[in-house]
RNA sequence: GGACAGGUGGCCGAGUGGUUGAAGGCGCACGCCUGGAAAGCGUGUAUUGGUUAAUAGCCAAUCGCGGGUUCGAAUCCCGCCCUGUCCGCCA
């Protein structure tokens, strides 16, 4: 969410933000209304404010009136009066506040300036590792996945419907050893907090995160109480200090979650249907960083490294890419995706993307530091990646480890969790 | 789920209708004192909004959250949330 003060004070630069995201007939308007709104609700809340100050003053009166033993009945009357013409402006300044807030929660980060302009053409890649293997003769993962017994699609859809996978064997095994490996690496070589938590959360920490008020639609939900299914473990990392100052000491945090992911993917029906490559419910390991604005173009770096070092210890070939403005995510200000090459359906797979929020998702959640005794608090920057997400790394080992017999070698780094080294 | 008890500033803890943003203590910061430190003394120590060049002043709001009563609410009433204890239930 932005600051009534961009509104006011930066409505150009927040213009021009939705104009290199291609979005300026979409936000325009809302800028524009939000404008009018905001001096509508100063002026408003200098009457109820000199009313005030003018009841308060009468009240006192009042009190030592009455303390004397005199009679106030006038004051009273007056106050009165002045009590009645508050609660009447008050009750046109509560729908200029709410329609407001609804209006600001709905405008995405300002896209930082070293992000291309435009849509997702406007995509850069910044650097690869690796080399893609061959796609000739490689079976997509949904067949390897059934033929050795590790992936059951026609049964999770039976149990769940479609888009929930059961692995099996092997495959299980699999999943549950990219948990330990990379919560291993992100707290043991990184530094990183592991931390497990709820997968089930409130609305304020959905706000707080952006995931609503907008995309609501994407979101499960409990049905007979104000509660969510998280789409990602950022939602209850992020919020771990929601409303909370911290001391400046205390940055950068740095937080390492798995956790399953629940998605509706409202919208998206028909696109990568097969497989596992968009499912509702995956699981991944998330990491969370919070650090001073100052820090966070090198946090993001820091962030992204760490991401890239999980991709280089399974040996898979893969590309970083810089999302140009219309891409990125509505919270972030800048965001690099992190794409496995899966030589079985031929495609680059986004197993990470990591993002800098600057200071969005610190204003909706209230997340604070005081950068020294006694100054003011500042909000701070947020971040987040995946480290990574479980089923695209599956799918990209199941076809870049394929071997001519239809086995399937197990990457070295995985060897002691999994226990074998084929799967097959 | 049921019955009690409770939610006040960084912490502890007063405060049951009136000038209380909130006594007192602790902690913290600065100053004095000291060879240095401790003790002691003094000063200061919340957040948000409005106004403003200003994180200077001034005004307003905030004692879990929301509503109500009242000239006036931390204090009274209603609803909700959370915490603790006991009972029930349960992996």
């Amino acid at each position: 969410m932005h600051h009534l003060r961009m509104i006011r004070e930066q409505a150009e630069a927040l213009r021009d933000g939705m104009r290199r995201r291609g979005k300026l007939e979409v936000y325009g308007p809302v800028i524009d209304e939000s404008e009018t709104l905001d001096r509508t609700r100063r002026q408003t809340i200098q009457a109820v404010e000199e009313k005030k100050a003018q009841r308060n003053a009468l009240t006192q009166v009042v009190g030592k009136k009455k303390k004397a033993g005199e009679d106030a009945a006038v004051e009273m009357a007056e106050a009165r009066a002045l009590g009645e013409a508050i609660a009447a402006l008050e009750a046109t300044l509560a729908p200029t506040e709410a329609r407001l807030e609804e209006l600001l929660l709905g405008v995405p980060n300002i896209p930082l300036p070293d992000v291309p302009e435009g849509d997702e053409s406007a995509n850069v890649v910044v650097r690869s590792w690796g080399t893609p293997r061959e796609a000739e003769g490689i079976k997509p993962h949904w067949e390897v996945g059934a033929s050795l017994g590790l992936l059951d699609l026609e049964r999770g859809a039976k149990i769940s419907g479609s888009g929930f996978v059961v692995y099996r064997g092997t495959g299980a095994r699999m999943i549950r050893s990219f948990m330990n490996a990379m919560l291993d690496l992100h707290t043991s070589e990184f530094g990183y907090e592991e931390c497990w938590v709820p997968v089930v959360v409130n609305r304020p920490s959905m706000v707080g995160t952006g995931q609503l008020p907008k995309f609501e639609d994407d979101m499960y939900a409990l049905k007979d109480e104000e509660l969510f299914l998280i789409p990602t473990a950022e939602v209850p990392v992020t919020n771990l200090y929601r409303d909370e100052i911290l001391a400046a000491e205390e940055l950068p945090k740095a937080f390492c979650a798995y956790s399953p992911c629940f998605r509706r993917e409202a919208g998206s029906a028909g696109k990568d249907t097969r497989g596992v490559l968009r499912v509702h419910e995956f699981d991944k390991v998330e990491l969370v960083r919070y650090c001073a604005p100052e820090d966070g173009e090198a946090q993001l770096q820091l962030l992204l490294s760490h991401a890239e070092t999980v991709l280089q210890g399974l040996g898979l070939p893969y590309r970083v890419v810089l999302l140009a403005a219309g891409d990125t995510g509505f919270g972030s200000a800048k965001t690099y995706d992190l794409e496995v090459f899966a030589p079985g359906v031929g495609k680059w797979l986004e197993v990470s993307s990591c993002s800098l929020f600057t200071d969005f998702q610190a204003r909706r959640a209230n997340i604070r530091f005081r950068p020294a005794p006694g100054e003011k608090p500042r909000f701070v920057y947020t971040l987040n990646g995946s480290g990574l997400a479980f089923p695209r790394i599956f799918a990209a080992i199941l076809e870049h480890y394929q071997q001519p017999d239809g086995s399937v070698t197990v990457p070295e780094a995985l060897r002691p969790w999994v226990g074998a080294d084929r799967l097959g």
